[in-house]
DNA sequence: ATGGCTATGTAGCATAGA
């Protein structure tokens, strides 16, 4: 079972890039964060004659999370539960008996706006959230743009990102805080290459000198991460013309095996 | 170099992203 994310910076501009992306490298879900459409402009038909089925919880210009999937999602939760939110940014449902969160974390600006002290706020309810979801669902993968670096290996320049919005002692707490409900990043269950980003600014050939950040990811339960045989981040897709300034993310999990 | 670029809404720039 292959899952990816990808914040794709509006499904608009982007649908072909998916559309080339998935022809490369099937997957059995794929979560998009930042579609920035409303519903009713969801492209779900040429994303189905491409083989895919899609769930969705978007608004106009901003934020907006998809979940598409070879096989029918099921069980679909739009939004946190808990107070209203006019902000898009959450959507549950199980794939292929895999619970699957997608998530985009507020991005929250700079530390002392008003958007961090809503991320920081964001992520507690979050956290809250997934609490309940690993107690329904032992087999969960909360996968999207969480907007922290886990640590300063997942960043270029450390010492000019310390206490940065993204890299804050805060930020990475309350990161540490989801991880602690049960869950494991993925990407570090293995050996990788170092330097390894998912995200870099569109200005100053940010790219070109690899000056990213990691802050994609693919958190897996410790049932579900018990079976990942790989995780890696497809570079690939931010060299193309027009790009995403965020690159997929891809985790493998062994099939489950049969019950006797 | 506190900028650099991209997308959206909307018609010359503002807002947001990270």
């Amino acid at each position: 079972m292959k899952i990816a994310t990808w914040n794709v910076n509006s499904l608009r501009v982007r649908l072909p890039q998916v559309l080339e992306w998935l022809g490369g490298c099937p997957v059995d879900a794929l979560a998009l964060q930042e579609t920035k459409l409303p519903d009713e402009q969801f492209p779900l038909e040429k994303l189905r004659e491409a083989g895919y089925e899609a769930v969705f919880h978007g608004q106009k210009t901003y934020n907006g999370v998809a979940l598409l999937s070879r096989r029918a999602a099921t069980e679909v939760t739009r939004g946190l539960p808990g107070a209203h939110d006019e902000q898009r940014r959450c959507l549950a449902a199980t794939v292929n008996g895999v619970r699957i969160v997608c998530v985009y974390v507020p991005n929250g600006q700079s530390v002392d706006s008003d958007k961090y002290r809503y991320k920081l706020d964001w992520l507690a309810r979050l956290r809250d959230y997934l609490e309940q979801e690993l107690q329904r669902y032992p087999r969960l993968a909360v996968v999207g743009d969480f907007n922290i670096a886990p640590a300063d290996a997942d960043v270029h320049d450390p010492a000019a990102w310390e206490g940065q919005v993204l890299c804050s002692a805060p930020e990475r707490a309350a990161l540490q805080a989801l991880l602690d409900t049960g869950l494991k990043d993925s990407f570090r269950l293995f050996d990788q290459p170092p330097q390894q980003y998912s995200w870099w600014d569109y200005r100053a050939g940010a790219f070109r000198r690899n000056a990213g950040l990691r802050i994609d990811h693919v958190l897996s339960s410790c049932e579900l991460s018990a079976s990942c045989t790989q995780c890696r981040i497809e570079a690939e897709p931010r060299r193309w013309q027009r790009p995403s300034d965020h690159a997929p993310v891809v985790a493998e999990f062994a099939e489950q095996p049969a019950k006797s």
